[in-house]
DNA sequence: CGTTTGTTTGAGCCCTATCAATCTACGTGG
DNA sequence: CCACGTAGATTGATAGGGCTCAAACAAACG
Protein backbone atom coordinates (compact mmCIF):
# COMPACT_ATOMS: atom_id res chain seq x y z
CA UNK A 1 0.00 0.00 0.00
CA UNK A 2 3.22 1.98 -0.14
CA UNK A 3 2.63 5.51 -2.20
CA UNK A 4 6.31 5.66 -3.70
CA UNK A 5 7.29 5.37 -7.51
CA UNK A 6 9.07 2.61 -8.30
CA UNK A 7 10.03 1.41 -11.95
CA UNK A 8 8.82 -1.84 -10.62
CA UNK A 9 9.07 -4.55 -8.40
CA UNK A 10 6.78 -6.41 -5.94
CA UNK A 11 4.00 -3.58 -7.46
CA UNK A 12 5.13 -3.59 -11.01
CA UNK A 13 4.39 -0.39 -12.91
CA UNK A 14 3.42 2.58 -10.96
CA UNK A 15 0.18 3.80 -11.30
CA UNK A 16 1.42 7.04 -12.85
CA UNK A 17 3.36 5.18 -15.69
CA UNK A 18 0.54 2.81 -16.46
CA UNK A 19 1.17 2.15 -20.09
CA UNK A 20 -2.55 0.95 -20.11
CA UNK A 21 -3.53 4.61 -20.30
CA UNK A 22 -2.12 5.42 -23.07
CA UNK A 23 -4.26 3.89 -25.44
CA UNK A 24 -7.00 5.24 -27.10
CA UNK A 25 -9.63 3.19 -25.94
CA UNK A 26 -8.58 4.83 -22.05
CA UNK A 27 -10.00 7.85 -20.50
CA UNK A 28 -7.15 10.84 -19.41
CA UNK A 29 -7.06 10.80 -15.15
CA UNK A 30 -5.96 13.65 -13.01
CA UNK A 31 -2.82 13.31 -10.89
CA UNK A 32 -5.12 13.21 -8.14
CA UNK A 33 -7.56 10.04 -9.51
CA UNK A 34 -3.79 8.26 -10.37
CA UNK A 35 -2.19 8.58 -7.00
CA UNK A 36 -5.77 7.14 -5.17
CA UNK A 37 -5.78 4.17 -7.10
CA UNK A 38 -1.87 3.85 -6.56
CA UNK A 39 -2.87 4.05 -3.10
CA UNK A 40 -5.13 1.39 -2.62
CA UNK A 41 -3.51 -0.97 -4.88
CA UNK A 42 -1.84 -3.22 -2.67
CA UNK A 43 -0.47 -6.05 -5.42
CA UNK A 44 0.75 -6.74 -8.67
CA UNK A 45 0.23 -10.49 -8.90
CA UNK A 46 1.76 -12.69 -12.03
CA UNK A 47 -0.05 -15.63 -12.72
CA UNK A 48 -0.02 -18.89 -15.21
CA UNK A 49 -2.12 -19.61 -17.39
CA UNK A 50 -5.06 -21.91 -16.23
CA UNK A 51 -5.12 -20.27 -12.78
CA UNK A 52 -8.38 -19.68 -10.96
CA UNK A 53 -8.31 -15.59 -10.35
CA UNK A 54 -11.80 -16.30 -8.24
CA UNK A 55 -13.44 -19.27 -7.76
CA UNK A 56 -17.50 -20.29 -8.05
CA UNK A 57 -18.95 -19.16 -4.70
CA UNK A 58 -16.15 -17.30 -2.93
CA UNK A 59 -16.63 -15.13 -0.26
CA UNK A 60 -15.23 -11.13 -0.58
CA UNK A 61 -13.63 -11.79 -3.52
CA UNK A 62 -10.78 -8.75 -4.17
CA UNK A 63 -11.17 -6.55 -7.07
CA UNK A 64 -8.69 -6.54 -9.76
CA UNK A 65 -7.76 -4.58 -12.98
CA UNK A 66 -6.38 -6.70 -15.49
CA UNK A 67 -2.92 -5.50 -16.49
CA UNK A 68 -2.02 -8.01 -19.10
CA UNK A 69 -2.79 -11.24 -20.68
CA UNK A 70 -6.74 -13.21 -21.42
CA UNK A 71 -9.19 -14.18 -18.51
CA UNK A 72 -12.83 -15.36 -18.67
CA UNK A 73 -16.09 -15.53 -16.29
CA UNK A 74 -17.73 -18.73 -16.45
CA UNK A 75 -20.53 -20.29 -14.48
CA UNK A 76 -21.15 -24.32 -14.23
CA UNK A 77 -23.51 -26.29 -14.10
CA UNK A 78 -24.00 -29.50 -11.33
CA UNK A 79 -23.26 -31.76 -13.84
CA UNK A 80 -20.36 -30.10 -14.98
CA UNK A 81 -21.65 -28.63 -18.05
CA UNK A 82 -19.45 -24.98 -18.25
CA UNK A 83 -21.01 -21.80 -20.11
CA UNK A 84 -18.16 -19.24 -20.50
CA UNK A 85 -20.35 -15.29 -20.01
CA UNK A 86 -17.27 -13.62 -21.13
CA UNK A 87 -13.98 -12.44 -22.12
CA UNK A 88 -11.53 -10.39 -20.58
CA UNK A 89 -8.96 -8.69 -22.28
CA UNK A 90 -6.42 -6.11 -20.30
CA UNK A 91 -7.49 -2.97 -18.27
CA UNK A 92 -10.89 -4.64 -18.19
CA UNK A 93 -11.80 -4.96 -14.23
CA UNK A 94 -11.83 -8.40 -12.76
CA UNK A 95 -14.41 -9.32 -10.29
CA UNK A 96 -16.48 -6.12 -9.88
CA UNK A 97 -19.41 -8.05 -8.96
CA UNK A 98 -18.01 -10.89 -6.64
CA UNK A 99 -17.40 -7.85 -4.93
CA UNK A 100 -20.01 -6.04 -4.50
CA UNK A 101 -22.45 -9.19 -4.18
CA UNK A 102 -20.22 -11.07 -1.31
CA UNK A 103 -20.01 -13.98 -2.78
CA UNK A 104 -19.27 -14.86 -6.37
CA UNK A 105 -21.91 -16.26 -8.75
CA UNK A 106 -19.63 -17.15 -10.85
CA UNK A 107 -15.39 -18.18 -11.34
CA UNK A 108 -12.93 -16.59 -13.28
CA UNK A 109 -9.90 -17.97 -14.77
CA UNK A 110 -7.02 -17.09 -16.76
CA UNK A 111 -6.91 -17.87 -20.13
CA UNK A 112 -3.18 -16.92 -20.51
CA UNK A 113 -0.56 -15.98 -18.26
CA UNK A 114 -1.69 -12.79 -16.73
CA UNK A 115 -0.56 -9.81 -14.61
CA UNK A 116 -3.32 -8.45 -11.96
CA UNK A 117 -3.77 -5.20 -10.42
CA UNK A 118 -4.98 -6.28 -6.57
CA UNK A 119 -7.23 -4.29 -4.72
CA UNK A 120 -8.99 -4.90 -1.24
CA UNK A 121 -12.69 -5.26 -1.81
CA UNK A 122 -13.28 -3.14 1.36
CA UNK A 123 -11.14 -0.04 -0.33
CA UNK A 124 -14.15 0.17 -2.92
CA UNK A 125 -16.50 1.48 -0.83
CA UNK A 126 -13.41 4.41 -0.22
CA UNK A 127 -13.44 5.01 -3.61
CA UNK A 128 -17.33 5.94 -3.56
CA UNK A 129 -16.77 8.08 -0.80
CA UNK A 130 -13.59 9.97 -1.64
CA UNK A 131 -13.84 9.83 -5.56
CA UNK A 132 -17.10 10.02 -6.96
CA UNK A 133 -15.81 10.19 -10.55
CA UNK A 134 -14.07 6.64 -10.06
CA UNK A 135 -17.00 5.08 -8.78
CA UNK A 136 -18.84 6.17 -11.39
CA UNK A 137 -16.38 4.73 -13.81
CA UNK A 138 -16.26 1.84 -12.22
CA UNK A 139 -19.96 1.75 -12.51
CA UNK A 140 -19.61 2.57 -16.08
CA UNK A 141 -17.42 -0.66 -16.75
CA UNK A 142 -20.08 -2.70 -14.90
CA UNK A 143 -22.70 -1.69 -17.49
CA UNK A 144 -20.28 -1.94 -20.52
CA UNK A 145 -19.40 -5.70 -19.40
CA UNK A 146 -23.12 -6.32 -18.51
CA UNK A 147 -23.47 -5.16 -22.21
CA UNK A 148 -20.81 -7.53 -23.48
CA UNK A 149 -23.02 -10.35 -22.15
CA UNK A 150 -26.02 -9.34 -23.55
CA UNK A 151 -24.92 -9.18 -26.70
CA UNK A 152 -23.14 -13.02 -26.01
CA UNK A 153 -26.62 -13.98 -24.62
CA UNK A 154 -28.20 -12.33 -27.73
CA UNK A 155 -25.78 -14.24 -29.96
CA UNK A 156 -26.47 -17.74 -27.85
CA UNK A 157 -30.55 -17.25 -28.09
CA UNK A 158 -30.88 -16.28 -31.72
CA UNK A 159 -28.08 -16.69 -34.02
CA UNK A 160 -26.67 -20.62 -35.51
CA UNK A 161 -23.24 -21.65 -35.29
CA UNK A 162 -22.04 -20.33 -38.31
CA UNK A 163 -23.37 -16.53 -37.22
CA UNK A 164 -22.31 -16.91 -33.05
CA UNK A 165 -18.36 -17.84 -34.04
CA UNK A 166 -18.71 -14.57 -36.57
CA UNK A 167 -20.18 -12.64 -33.90
CA UNK A 168 -17.77 -13.62 -31.25
CA UNK A 169 -14.77 -13.19 -33.47
CA UNK A 170 -16.13 -9.21 -34.55
CA UNK A 171 -16.24 -8.87 -30.90
CA UNK A 172 -13.50 -10.04 -30.08
CA UNK A 173 -11.14 -8.59 -32.90
CA UNK A 174 -12.59 -4.90 -32.05
CA UNK A 175 -11.85 -4.75 -28.02
CA UNK A 176 -8.17 -5.89 -29.04
CA UNK A 177 -8.31 -3.17 -31.65
CA UNK A 178 -8.82 -0.80 -29.34
CA UNK A 179 -6.41 -1.82 -27.52
CA UNK A 180 -3.96 -1.43 -29.91
CA UNK A 181 -3.45 -5.42 -30.23
CA UNK A 182 -3.92 -5.81 -33.33
CA UNK A 183 -1.05 -5.63 -36.04
CA UNK A 184 -1.19 -6.63 -39.48
CA UNK A 185 -4.78 -7.87 -39.42
CA UNK A 186 -3.94 -9.84 -36.75
CA UNK A 187 -4.15 -10.75 -33.19
CA UNK A 188 -3.36 -13.30 -30.40
CA UNK A 189 -6.14 -16.10 -29.93
CA UNK A 190 -5.28 -17.87 -27.22
CA UNK A 191 -8.62 -20.24 -27.41
CA UNK A 192 -8.98 -23.81 -27.37
CA UNK A 193 -11.87 -25.26 -29.39
CA UNK A 194 -12.87 -26.35 -25.89
CA UNK A 195 -13.50 -22.52 -24.52
CA UNK A 196 -14.51 -21.58 -27.84
CA UNK A 197 -17.36 -24.17 -27.54
CA UNK A 198 -18.40 -23.46 -24.30
CA UNK A 199 -18.21 -19.55 -24.92
CA UNK A 200 -21.02 -20.21 -27.85
CA UNK A 201 -23.34 -23.13 -26.37
CA UNK A 202 -22.28 -25.03 -28.86
CA UNK A 203 -20.17 -29.06 -28.81
CA UNK A 204 -16.97 -28.90 -29.33
CA UNK A 205 -17.76 -31.03 -32.26
CA UNK A 206 -20.18 -29.02 -34.34
CA UNK A 207 -17.53 -25.99 -33.15
CA UNK A 208 -14.64 -27.02 -34.74
CA UNK A 209 -16.50 -28.48 -38.23
CA UNK A 210 -17.89 -24.90 -38.39
CA UNK A 211 -15.00 -22.74 -37.05
CA UNK A 212 -12.92 -24.41 -40.44
CA UNK A 213 -15.67 -24.24 -42.43
CA UNK A 214 -15.39 -19.96 -42.12
CA UNK A 215 -11.37 -20.56 -42.27
CA UNK A 216 -12.24 -22.28 -45.39
CA UNK A 217 -14.46 -19.99 -46.50
CA UNK A 218 -11.62 -17.08 -46.36
CA UNK A 219 -13.33 -15.00 -43.04
CA UNK A 220 -10.27 -15.60 -40.93
CA UNK A 221 -6.73 -17.63 -40.38
CA UNK A 222 -5.51 -19.20 -37.49
CA UNK A 223 -1.84 -19.35 -37.64
CA UNK A 224 0.82 -19.20 -34.34
CA UNK A 225 -1.79 -18.51 -31.81
CA UNK A 226 -2.77 -15.67 -33.75
CA UNK A 227 -6.46 -14.76 -35.60
CA UNK A 228 -6.31 -12.70 -38.81
CA UNK A 229 -9.01 -10.99 -39.64
CA UNK A 230 -9.12 -12.04 -43.78
CA UNK A 231 -12.31 -10.72 -44.69
CA UNK A 232 -13.86 -8.12 -42.09
CA UNK A 233 -16.61 -7.28 -44.69
CA UNK A 234 -17.62 -10.99 -45.09
CA UNK A 235 -17.45 -11.57 -41.20
CA UNK A 236 -19.64 -8.72 -40.22
CA UNK A 237 -22.26 -9.49 -42.25
CA UNK A 238 -22.72 -13.00 -41.67
CA UNK A 239 -22.44 -12.48 -37.53
CA UNK A 240 -25.57 -10.23 -38.08
CA UNK A 241 -24.49 -7.05 -36.51
CA UNK A 242 -25.93 -4.13 -35.97
CA UNK A 243 -23.75 -1.33 -36.46
CA UNK A 244 -24.53 0.47 -33.41
CA UNK A 245 -21.67 3.07 -32.64
CA UNK A 246 -20.10 2.01 -28.81
CA UNK A 247 -19.71 4.63 -25.85
CA UNK A 248 -16.26 6.25 -25.90
CA UNK A 249 -14.70 4.39 -23.17
CA UNK A 250 -12.99 5.51 -19.97
CA UNK A 251 -11.39 3.31 -17.78
CA UNK A 252 -9.44 2.78 -14.57
CA UNK B 1 -38.67 18.31 -8.41
CA UNK B 2 -40.14 19.67 -6.15
CA UNK B 3 -39.52 18.37 -2.45
CA UNK B 4 -42.70 18.68 -0.63
CA UNK B 5 -44.39 15.55 1.16
CA UNK B 6 -47.86 14.95 -0.75
CA UNK B 7 -50.42 12.20 -0.77
CA UNK B 8 -50.15 11.36 -4.47
CA UNK B 9 -50.74 13.02 -7.47
CA UNK B 10 -48.62 14.31 -10.43
CA UNK B 11 -45.62 12.74 -8.25
CA UNK B 12 -47.31 9.68 -7.00
CA UNK B 13 -46.38 8.10 -3.52
CA UNK B 14 -43.82 10.15 -2.05
CA UNK B 15 -40.70 8.40 -1.23
CA UNK B 16 -40.90 8.47 1.93
CA UNK B 17 -44.08 6.92 2.31
CA UNK B 18 -43.14 4.25 -0.63
CA UNK B 19 -44.30 1.17 -0.26
CA UNK B 20 -41.89 -1.09 -1.24
CA UNK B 21 -39.11 0.20 0.38
CA UNK B 22 -41.41 -2.07 3.28
CA UNK B 23 -41.07 -5.35 1.57
CA UNK B 24 -38.25 -7.85 3.07
CA UNK B 25 -35.92 -7.48 -0.19
CA UNK B 26 -35.16 -4.00 0.54
CA UNK B 27 -32.34 -2.39 2.67
CA UNK B 28 -33.42 0.33 5.06
CA UNK B 29 -32.61 3.92 3.90
CA UNK B 30 -31.86 7.17 6.28
CA UNK B 31 -34.21 9.64 6.10
CA UNK B 32 -31.41 12.35 4.29
CA UNK B 33 -31.37 9.11 1.83
CA UNK B 34 -34.74 9.47 1.09
CA UNK B 35 -35.28 13.24 1.08
CA UNK B 36 -32.43 12.92 -1.90
CA UNK B 37 -34.12 10.27 -3.93
CA UNK B 38 -37.33 12.04 -3.80
CA UNK B 39 -35.40 15.51 -4.60
CA UNK B 40 -34.51 14.04 -7.87
CA UNK B 41 -37.28 12.55 -8.76
CA UNK B 42 -38.56 14.41 -11.13
CA UNK B 43 -42.57 12.50 -12.15
CA UNK B 44 -44.24 9.22 -11.58
CA UNK B 45 -45.44 8.18 -15.02
CA UNK B 46 -48.01 6.01 -15.92
CA UNK B 47 -47.71 3.26 -19.67
CA UNK B 48 -49.99 1.20 -20.95
CA UNK B 49 -48.74 -2.71 -21.35
CA UNK B 50 -46.42 -2.82 -24.43
CA UNK B 51 -45.19 1.07 -24.31
CA UNK B 52 -41.74 1.25 -25.26
CA UNK B 53 -40.10 2.49 -22.43
CA UNK B 54 -36.50 2.70 -23.93
CA UNK B 55 -35.82 1.86 -27.73
CA UNK B 56 -32.78 -0.12 -29.27
CA UNK B 57 -30.33 2.90 -29.82
CA UNK B 58 -31.92 5.62 -27.56
CA UNK B 59 -29.57 8.32 -26.51
CA UNK B 60 -29.28 9.75 -23.06
CA UNK B 61 -31.80 8.19 -21.89
CA UNK B 62 -33.57 8.38 -18.35
CA UNK B 63 -33.49 6.10 -15.43
CA UNK B 64 -36.54 4.49 -13.66
CA UNK B 65 -37.37 2.74 -10.87
CA UNK B 66 -39.97 0.31 -11.71
CA UNK B 67 -42.69 1.07 -8.90
CA UNK B 68 -45.29 -1.39 -10.36
CA UNK B 69 -45.70 -3.91 -12.85
CA UNK B 70 -43.12 -5.72 -15.33
CA UNK B 71 -40.95 -5.00 -18.12
CA UNK B 72 -38.18 -6.72 -20.41
CA UNK B 73 -35.16 -5.87 -21.90
CA UNK B 74 -34.44 -7.04 -25.30
CA UNK B 75 -32.18 -6.93 -28.33
CA UNK B 76 -32.85 -6.99 -31.80
CA UNK B 77 -31.16 -8.84 -34.53
CA UNK B 78 -31.09 -6.69 -38.11
CA UNK B 79 -33.65 -9.88 -39.71
CA UNK B 80 -36.23 -9.70 -37.05
CA UNK B 81 -35.00 -12.28 -34.58
CA UNK B 82 -35.32 -10.49 -30.60
CA UNK B 83 -33.56 -11.76 -27.71
CA UNK B 84 -35.36 -10.90 -24.41
CA UNK B 85 -31.93 -10.23 -22.41
CA UNK B 86 -33.76 -10.27 -18.74
CA UNK B 87 -37.42 -9.29 -16.82
CA UNK B 88 -37.68 -6.79 -14.60
CA UNK B 89 -40.07 -6.58 -11.57
CA UNK B 90 -41.14 -4.01 -9.20
CA UNK B 91 -38.35 -2.10 -7.61
CA UNK B 92 -35.95 -2.95 -9.99
CA UNK B 93 -33.73 -0.34 -11.61
CA UNK B 94 -35.06 0.38 -15.52
CA UNK B 95 -32.49 1.58 -18.04
CA UNK B 96 -29.27 2.07 -15.45
CA UNK B 97 -26.90 0.41 -18.73
CA UNK B 98 -28.06 3.22 -21.32
CA UNK B 99 -28.00 5.67 -19.07
CA UNK B 100 -24.21 5.09 -18.31
CA UNK B 101 -23.24 4.20 -21.55
CA UNK B 102 -25.47 6.87 -22.98
CA UNK B 103 -26.74 4.66 -26.03
CA UNK B 104 -28.83 2.25 -25.21
CA UNK B 105 -27.75 -1.14 -26.89
CA UNK B 106 -31.21 -2.38 -25.89
CA UNK B 107 -34.41 -1.64 -26.12
CA UNK B 108 -37.35 -1.76 -22.41
CA UNK B 109 -40.80 -2.80 -23.27
CA UNK B 110 -43.46 -2.42 -20.47
CA UNK B 111 -45.29 -6.10 -20.11
CA UNK B 112 -47.59 -4.84 -18.45
CA UNK B 113 -49.44 -1.40 -17.49
CA UNK B 114 -46.16 -0.03 -15.12
CA UNK B 115 -45.48 3.09 -13.43
CA UNK B 116 -42.24 4.53 -13.22
CA UNK B 117 -40.53 6.56 -11.33
CA UNK B 118 -38.35 8.81 -13.58
CA UNK B 119 -34.77 10.17 -12.30
CA UNK B 120 -33.38 12.92 -15.27
CA UNK B 121 -29.82 10.93 -16.59
CA UNK B 122 -27.76 14.12 -14.99
CA UNK B 123 -28.91 13.26 -11.60
CA UNK B 124 -27.41 10.17 -11.27
CA UNK B 125 -23.81 12.02 -11.31
CA UNK B 126 -25.16 14.21 -8.69
CA UNK B 127 -26.21 11.09 -6.38
CA UNK B 128 -22.31 9.80 -6.98
CA UNK B 129 -21.14 13.08 -5.80
CA UNK B 130 -23.10 13.57 -2.60
CA UNK B 131 -24.44 10.22 -1.40
CA UNK B 132 -21.76 7.43 -1.83
CA UNK B 133 -23.65 5.04 0.01
CA UNK B 134 -26.71 5.09 -3.12
CA UNK B 135 -23.99 5.18 -5.36
CA UNK B 136 -23.01 2.25 -3.90
CA UNK B 137 -26.27 0.39 -4.19
CA UNK B 138 -26.89 1.67 -7.65
CA UNK B 139 -23.63 -0.18 -8.55
CA UNK B 140 -25.01 -3.02 -6.66
CA UNK B 141 -28.16 -3.13 -8.36
CA UNK B 142 -26.20 -3.22 -11.97
CA UNK B 143 -24.14 -6.28 -10.49
CA UNK B 144 -27.28 -7.62 -9.69
CA UNK B 145 -28.55 -7.24 -13.10
CA UNK B 146 -25.73 -8.92 -14.22
CA UNK B 147 -25.80 -11.64 -12.74
CA UNK B 148 -29.33 -12.18 -13.51
CA UNK B 149 -28.11 -12.43 -16.95
CA UNK B 150 -25.20 -14.58 -16.39
CA UNK B 151 -28.33 -16.48 -15.24
CA UNK B 152 -29.99 -16.88 -18.19
CA UNK B 153 -27.14 -16.60 -20.59
CA UNK B 154 -25.62 -20.45 -18.50
CA UNK B 155 -29.66 -21.69 -19.39
CA UNK B 156 -29.76 -20.53 -22.92
CA UNK B 157 -26.09 -21.90 -23.69
CA UNK B 158 -26.29 -24.89 -21.81
CA UNK B 159 -29.56 -26.52 -20.95
CA UNK B 160 -32.50 -28.04 -22.83
CA UNK B 161 -35.83 -27.01 -23.28
CA UNK B 162 -37.12 -28.28 -20.05
CA UNK B 163 -34.35 -27.36 -18.08
CA UNK B 164 -34.52 -23.95 -19.50
CA UNK B 165 -38.19 -23.53 -18.81
CA UNK B 166 -37.64 -25.02 -14.84
CA UNK B 167 -35.08 -22.70 -14.83
CA UNK B 168 -36.72 -19.54 -15.50
CA UNK B 169 -39.89 -20.48 -13.70
CA UNK B 170 -37.56 -21.20 -10.51
CA UNK B 171 -35.63 -17.96 -10.71
CA UNK B 172 -39.05 -15.52 -11.26
CA UNK B 173 -40.58 -17.45 -8.52
CA UNK B 174 -37.92 -16.66 -6.26
CA UNK B 175 -37.75 -13.22 -7.19
CA UNK B 176 -41.65 -12.53 -7.05
CA UNK B 177 -41.25 -14.40 -3.57
CA UNK B 178 -38.94 -11.45 -2.43
CA UNK B 179 -41.17 -9.00 -3.25
CA UNK B 180 -43.91 -10.65 -1.78
CA UNK B 181 -46.19 -11.12 -4.58
CA UNK B 182 -46.52 -14.96 -4.27
CA UNK B 183 -50.14 -15.79 -2.51
CA UNK B 184 -51.26 -19.43 -2.11
CA UNK B 185 -47.92 -20.30 -4.03
CA UNK B 186 -48.28 -18.59 -7.14
CA UNK B 187 -47.86 -15.27 -8.96
CA UNK B 188 -49.15 -12.99 -11.72
CA UNK B 189 -47.19 -14.19 -14.93
CA UNK B 190 -48.37 -11.98 -17.74
CA UNK B 191 -46.03 -13.69 -20.30
CA UNK B 192 -47.07 -14.45 -23.30
CA UNK B 193 -45.72 -18.17 -25.47
CA UNK B 194 -44.07 -15.84 -27.56
CA UNK B 195 -42.33 -13.73 -25.05
CA UNK B 196 -41.37 -16.60 -23.12
CA UNK B 197 -40.06 -18.33 -26.58
CA UNK B 198 -37.85 -14.81 -27.15
CA UNK B 199 -36.40 -15.40 -23.45
CA UNK B 200 -35.12 -18.96 -24.04
CA UNK B 201 -33.49 -18.73 -27.17
CA UNK B 202 -36.53 -21.68 -28.31
CA UNK B 203 -39.12 -21.25 -31.00
CA UNK B 204 -42.43 -20.49 -30.49
CA UNK B 205 -43.74 -24.18 -31.12
CA UNK B 206 -41.11 -26.08 -29.37
CA UNK B 207 -41.75 -23.51 -26.07
CA UNK B 208 -45.41 -24.16 -26.38
CA UNK B 209 -45.24 -28.25 -26.62
CA UNK B 210 -42.54 -28.37 -23.96
CA UNK B 211 -44.31 -25.74 -21.56
CA UNK B 212 -47.54 -27.96 -22.03
CA UNK B 213 -45.56 -30.93 -21.09
CA UNK B 214 -44.15 -29.58 -17.91
CA UNK B 215 -47.37 -28.63 -17.01
CA UNK B 216 -49.10 -31.98 -17.71
CA UNK B 217 -46.10 -33.39 -15.09
CA UNK B 218 -47.61 -31.35 -12.46
CA UNK B 219 -44.64 -28.97 -12.24
CA UNK B 220 -46.70 -25.69 -12.11
CA UNK B 221 -50.02 -24.88 -13.56
CA UNK B 222 -51.24 -21.70 -15.30
CA UNK B 223 -54.74 -20.40 -14.77
CA UNK B 224 -56.10 -17.05 -15.06
CA UNK B 225 -53.10 -15.21 -15.66
CA UNK B 226 -51.32 -16.58 -12.73
CA UNK B 227 -48.66 -19.26 -12.36
CA UNK B 228 -48.95 -22.00 -9.25
CA UNK B 229 -45.46 -23.56 -8.80
CA UNK B 230 -46.91 -27.11 -7.99
CA UNK B 231 -43.90 -29.05 -7.74
CA UNK B 232 -41.12 -26.63 -6.61
CA UNK B 233 -38.75 -29.46 -5.51
CA UNK B 234 -39.11 -31.39 -8.63
CA UNK B 235 -39.07 -28.05 -10.65
CA UNK B 236 -35.81 -27.18 -9.10
CA UNK B 237 -33.93 -30.20 -9.69
CA UNK B 238 -35.27 -30.45 -13.70
CA UNK B 239 -33.67 -26.97 -13.46
CA UNK B 240 -30.01 -28.02 -12.52
CA UNK B 241 -29.78 -25.34 -10.39
CA UNK B 242 -26.76 -24.76 -8.04
CA UNK B 243 -28.34 -24.06 -4.35
CA UNK B 244 -26.18 -20.97 -3.83
CA UNK B 245 -26.89 -18.66 -1.60
CA UNK B 246 -28.09 -15.49 -2.91
CA UNK B 247 -26.76 -11.82 -1.03
CA UNK B 248 -29.24 -9.55 0.81
CA UNK B 249 -30.45 -6.66 -1.57
CA UNK B 250 -30.41 -3.68 -0.71
CA UNK B 251 -32.79 -1.44 -3.10
CA UNK B 252 -33.41 2.45 -3.48
C1' DC C 1 -70.36 -12.59 -34.97
C1' DG C 2 -66.41 -11.91 -37.84
C1' DT C 3 -61.63 -10.59 -36.85
C1' DT C 4 -57.56 -10.62 -34.51
C1' DT C 5 -54.30 -12.42 -31.42
C1' DG C 6 -52.48 -16.13 -29.00
C1' DT C 7 -52.24 -21.34 -28.10
C1' DT C 8 -52.09 -26.10 -29.42
C1' DT C 9 -51.01 -30.04 -32.23
C1' DG C 10 -49.13 -32.85 -36.20
C1' DA C 11 -45.63 -33.90 -39.80
C1' DG C 12 -41.17 -33.69 -41.74
C1' DC C 13 -36.67 -32.04 -41.92
C1' DC C 14 -32.33 -29.98 -40.51
C1' DC C 15 -29.06 -28.37 -37.37
C1' DT C 16 -26.51 -29.76 -33.77
C1' DA C 17 -25.20 -33.44 -30.27
C1' DT C 18 -23.05 -37.71 -29.44
C1' DC C 19 -20.02 -41.53 -30.27
C1' DA C 20 -15.82 -42.99 -32.08
C1' DA C 21 -11.67 -43.00 -34.46
C1' DT C 22 -7.72 -40.70 -36.48
C1' DC C 23 -4.34 -37.18 -36.71
C1' DT C 24 -1.11 -33.65 -35.05
C1' DA C 25 1.85 -31.34 -31.90
C1' DC C 26 4.59 -31.59 -28.12
C1' DG C 27 6.94 -33.04 -24.05
C1' DT C 28 9.07 -36.88 -21.42
C1' DG C 29 11.94 -40.63 -20.46
C1' DG C 30 14.76 -44.40 -21.97
C1' DC D 1 17.43 -39.82 -31.12
C1' DC D 2 13.31 -42.22 -30.87
C1' DA D 3 9.21 -44.59 -28.54
C1' DC D 4 5.56 -43.31 -25.97
C1' DG D 5 1.88 -40.63 -23.66
C1' DT D 6 -1.07 -36.77 -23.51
C1' DA D 7 -3.84 -32.91 -25.01
C1' DG D 8 -6.01 -30.73 -28.63
C1' DA D 9 -7.89 -30.73 -33.43
C1' DT D 10 -10.18 -33.09 -37.12
C1' DT D 11 -13.35 -36.06 -39.47
C1' DG D 12 -17.10 -39.59 -40.30
C1' DA D 13 -21.42 -41.81 -38.96
C1' DT D 14 -25.64 -41.75 -36.65
C1' DA D 15 -29.30 -40.07 -33.80
C1' DG D 16 -32.18 -36.74 -31.67
C1' DG D 17 -33.76 -32.26 -30.10
C1' DG D 18 -35.55 -28.41 -31.85
C1' DC D 19 -37.14 -25.75 -36.12
C1' DT D 20 -40.34 -24.84 -39.80
C1' DC D 21 -44.56 -25.33 -42.16
C1' DA D 22 -49.32 -25.75 -41.67
C1' DA D 23 -53.72 -26.04 -39.77
C1' DA D 24 -56.96 -26.20 -36.09
C1' DC D 25 -58.42 -24.23 -31.92
C1' DA D 26 -59.43 -20.76 -28.25
C1' DA D 27 -60.06 -16.34 -26.38
C1' DA D 28 -60.53 -11.42 -26.61
C1' DC D 29 -62.75 -7.57 -28.94
C1' DG D 30 -65.22 -4.11 -31.50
Amino acid sequence: MTDSAYPNGRNGVPCLACPLRLKPAFKDKTDEEIRFIQAIKTEHRHLPAGSDIIHPGQQDAELYTLFSGWAFRYQLLPDGRRQILNFLLPGDLVGLQASLLSAAQHGIEALTEVELCVFPRKRIWDLFVHMPNLAYEVAWLGSREESLIDQNLTSVGQRNASERIAALVISLYRRAEALGLVTDGGFRFPLSQQQLADALGLSLVHTSKTWSRLRKAGLFAIAEGRLTLLNPRLTSRMALLYEREVAPRPLI
